[in-house]
DNA sequence: GCCGGATTCAAACGGTCGTTTTATACGTTC
DNA sequence: GAACGTATAAAACGACCGTTTGAATCCGGC
């Protein structure tokens, strides 16, 4: 399978659009969908029309790979935050809320028509696996992919309660709605056993207006008692 | 040729306290900890302190030990359900939702002190598992373990709002509550990215206070909008 | 032509997996 | 004591795992 004249050097600056291209969009798939334990090296290398030595040439092993593709899908969602569910100071926290809820619902749930949809829930659908069977990068992966959103509600919280984002009502706010919308992540288990999940694109929104309102009902509420303990 | 001993009764009445009991208490042991697939028939038999030969001597294979194991975890957790969690239709709704919380968060963390640790979080941390790696007993576990439950809040959920419990609120309403709770479901991904993870019993209870809470406000909210759509 | 580095390939490595086979010991019942 | 069903034990089965090997292939520069 040789088309490409693939000049210089494989790795420095070269496209290189072959099979370490090939390999790494199958492991963009194959590991957002089975996990990183659940696909095998001949499973990657078979998707991509590649040898089996293919992985470990390119990418030093299977950990490799997959960092790579770990790493890729990390600034993709970093860059996704920034511009859809970011929004500036000056707005007021509540609709700075509602915008991030709205946002990130379908994005979490994989269904954005804006964004390719693979790589927008990439992420989330890679935590998911991460949490039952960890990787060596899961901390990696949380602090790159996670705390920038975490710590962007903080602030946001902080406003709508009237309070520092180190009062410990913030951070269970910050759970309580985030809790709620990872709900809606890609989940093999709800979607073998329940009927009528995944929701589709009209109920994602409905479920996205739901729970904004719901959440500032219930952070207007902890608002009115002291600040916490612990 | 033989996967189970046909005759005489090999698990009815019979004591046999020996191989196939450690082999049960090795699976409920490690099935928790690691999930199904994460196990090895060795794993389970050095842990038990068994011949490889025996899980399918005993149980026709793994699955079969799974299978058993994850039926005495439900009917476990139903009984539990039952006499911690429920509450007689006679006590107000709001109640009812208190004592639902602060009763199934401590359970669902594994940290409840009133019943065995191991035993109580197990199907939580089993369908944590199941999440992202589904075997084929998936939807039986949810059926069994999980519908039960759903279906109270779904009536207090009803009386809260006022309206049917087939109302699209509803159902939304119990999400909100749910995800909430499961957030705190042992969570592998967490222990090794975030500090401070798990949470300890003192603010365990600090969270199930304020789950309540805010979920009643955001319930009284949604109250007060009309009926849904979908 | 030929060289040298980059890339691909088939084959095999050692290891673990769930399961099966074969043989041996134990406890009853005849 | 012989026969029989139950239970455990050691060894092996075939399949798959991630990785490595070593030879074959390509291609620009000489």
């Amino acid at each position: 399978m040789s088309a490409k004249p693939a000049t210089a050097a494989p790795r420095a600056g070269s496209p290189d659009p072959d099979t370490r291209g090939r390999l790494l969009d199958a492991g963009m798939r194959l590991f957002a969908e089975h996990g990183y334990h659940n696909v095998s090296v001949r499973d990657l290398c078979t998707d991509a029309g590649a040898n089996v030595a293919a992985v470990n040439y390119h990418f030093g092993g299977k950990l490799g790979l997959y960092r790579e593709v770990v790493g890729a899908a990390i600034t993709a969602i970093r860059s996704v935050s920034e511009t859809l569910i970011f929004a500036p100071d000056g707005v007021p926290a509540e609709d700075r809320l509602r915008r991030y809820v709205q946002a990130s619902l379908p994005l979490i749930a994989g269904r954005d028509p804006r964004v390719n949809a693979a790589r927008a829930s990439w992420i989330h659908q890679l935590m998911r696996h991460e949490t039952s069977d960890p990787t060596p990068i899961a901390a990696w992966i949380a602090e790159q992919a996670f705390m920038p959103r975490v710590e962007y509600l903080r602030r946001i919280m902080g406003e709508l309660l009237g309070c520092s984002p180190n009062d410990p009502r913030v951070r269970r706010c910050v759970m309580s709605v985030q809790s709620q919308l990872l709900f809606y992540a890609p989940d093999k288990f709800r979607e073998s056993a329940f009927k009528g999940w995944p929701p589709n694109a009209a109920e994602l929104a409905r479920a996205a207006d739901h729970i904004a309102e719901f959440s500032l009902a219930g952070i207007r509420r902890i608002a009115t008692r002291g600040p916490g303990t612990s």
